[in-house]
DNA sequence: TCGCATTAACGTCAGACTGACAATAACTAT
DNA sequence: ATAGTTATTGTCAGTCTGACGTTAATGCGA
C-alpha cells in the first residue's frame, strides 16, 4: 500500500432528527447560510473535529441544532455515504445518524439553528447534497425499527397512552392500525409499557390510562407492517 | 464552519468476507505484512482512492484478495468506524462491508492476498485495530439477513439443495433446525428457491431435489431464530 | 337524573403460522 | 430382499393475527 493510494478527505456527521407532530412525521431541517446550496434546505450536520468520534459529533451537533442532550435520545447510525461527487466542495464523506425524539420545544434560539425548523417528511424533498437519499434511508431506518424494539416509546414523551403510541406507528409507518388488536398486542409483550396508574383526561371521553416505557428493547414477537417499501 | 475545525483524515474501507465452509462459519482474514499489527490477523482493506467510491473500493478489494468479481456477489455496508484512536498511524475511518458467498476456490495466488485464509469465526478473535468488534456486527448482520431475506442462498453456488440451504442456516446461526419444518417453510415462501429438475445422489440415501435461487429478495413472513443474541 | 356522543379497553372467533413428531419415499450396500 | 440412510410429505395442537362486536368511563345537554 504505497503513500500515492492515500487520499486525504473530510467527513461529515449529517443528522435526521425525526419526530411525531401534528400527526406527521416531522424531519428538522436547515436552511443554508453558505455556498454551496446557499437558501436551500438540508439536514444538519457539520465536520468530524479533532479527537471526537463520530457518536461525539453526532451529539455535539445535536446539541448545536436543538440544544437538547444527545446522550439522552435515542441515536443510531444509518450508513455511511461516499460518493466521490456528493459534495462540490471536495472529497468529503458523511457519516448519517438517525436521531428519535419527542415533539419538544426547541431551546435554542440565537445559536446555529437559528433556521432550524421542522418540515413533513412527505414534503421534505429537493434538500442540499444527497440529503433527500440519506433521509429516506433514515426513515426506512425508522420505520424498521418500530417492528422490532421499542423504540416507539423515544418518540413519546415520559408518560403517554396506548393511543399515543398507536398514532407514532401510524404517522411513521403511513398506514392505520385497528386499536383494538394494537392494545392487545403491547400489553401482551412484556416490557414493552408499564402503567404508572395515573391517567389523562381527553376534552371528551373516556380518560386513557398512562404508561412509561418498559424496560425491554427489542419486540419479540416484533409487530410487522403489512405495507414493506423499502 | 471555519475552517479550523476541517479535520483531514484518510478513509479505509474493511471487508468481512463470510462463507460456510466444513460445517462453519469462516472468514477470510490475511495476516498483516506491514506495521502496525505486522504478523497479526486482520480483516481485508485498503484506503479509498480518488474518485472512487464506497462500495467501488469495497468490490476493488475484494477483487484483490479473493480475486471475485465483488459485482456478482452480495456486498453490503455494515457501518463506519471512526474512533479516534482506532488505528495508531493517524486519524483514520473506517467503513465496513459485509460480502456473503458460496465456499468457492480462491483464484488468487501471488497477490495481495498471499497471507488469505479461511478462519473459523469462532476462533477469529485477536483481530487487529478494532476488527473483532467489525466482525462481530457483520455476522450479526449476517445472521439477521438470515432471518428477513432470501440472501442464504449467497452462500450456496447455484445450485443446491433445501438440505444445503438448511445447512447454512444452521451454520449461521448456530441453531438446530426441524428438516421438515424447514421444507415446509422454504418451499412455501413463494420465490424463494425453484426447482432445477435435477437431483444430486449423496453418498448413501435418497437423492435430494436441486433448486437455485427464485426472484424474491425479502422472505415475508420472515424465518425468526429463536435465539436472538445481538 | 337521564340519555347520548365520544373515546378507551376488553372479548370473540376463524384462519394462518409454528413447533413437535410420525410416516413414507428413494436410494446404497450387503 | 433387507437393513441403513437421507429426503420429503403429512398430521395435529398450540399460538398468533386480523376482523369485528361489546362493554366501560367520561363530559355534555336535555
Amino acid at each position: 500500500m504505497a503513500e500515492r493510494d492515500h487520499l486525504y478527505l473530510r467527513l461529515a456527521v449529517d443528522l435526521a432528527i425525526l419526530t411525531v407532530r401534528d400527526d406527521a412525521l416531522q424531519v428538522l431541517t436547515i436552511t443554508r447560510a453558505n455556498q454551496p446550496f446557499r437558501g436551500q434546505a438540508a439536514l444538519p450536520g457539520g465536520f468530524l473535529r479533532e479527537g471526537e468520534d463520530l457518536v461525539g459529533a453526532a451529539v455535539r451537533e445535536l446539541g448545536e441544532e436543538t440544544g437538547l442532550d444527545g446522550h439522552r435520545l435515542h441515536l443510531e447510525q444509518v450508513e455511511a455515504y461516499g460518493d466521490p461527487d456528493r459534495d462540490p466542495r471536495g472529497r468529503i464523506i458523511s457519516v448519517a445518524y438517525l436521531a428519535m425524539m419527542p415533539d419538544l420545544p426547541l431551546p435554542t434560539a440565537g445559536s446555529d439553528a437559528s433556521s432550524a425548523t421542522w418540515t413533513p417528511v412527505a414534503t421534505a424533498t429537493g434538500l442540499a447534497f444527497d440529503h433527500d437519499r440519506i433521509l429516506a434511508d433514515a426513515v426506512e431506518r425508522a420505520r424498521s425499527r418500530l417492528e422490532f424494539s421499542t423504540l416507539a416509546t423515544a418518540f413519546c414523551g415520559a408518560e403517554f397512552t396506548i393511543g399515543d403510541l398507536r398514532n407514532v406507528y401510524e404517522v411513521v409507518w403511513g398506514e392505520r392500525l385497528d386499536p383494538r388488536n394494537f392494545n392487545r398486542k403491547v400489553l401482551g409483550t412484556e416490557g414493552f409499557v408499564t402503567a404508572t396508574g395515573g391517567k389523562r383526561m381527553p376534552e371528551v371521553g373516556r380518560p386513557a390510562a398512562l404508561y412509561r416505557a418498559g424496560g425491554a428493547t427489542t419486540l419479540n414477537p416484533p409487530i410487522l407492517r403489512t405495507d414493506k417499501a423499502g
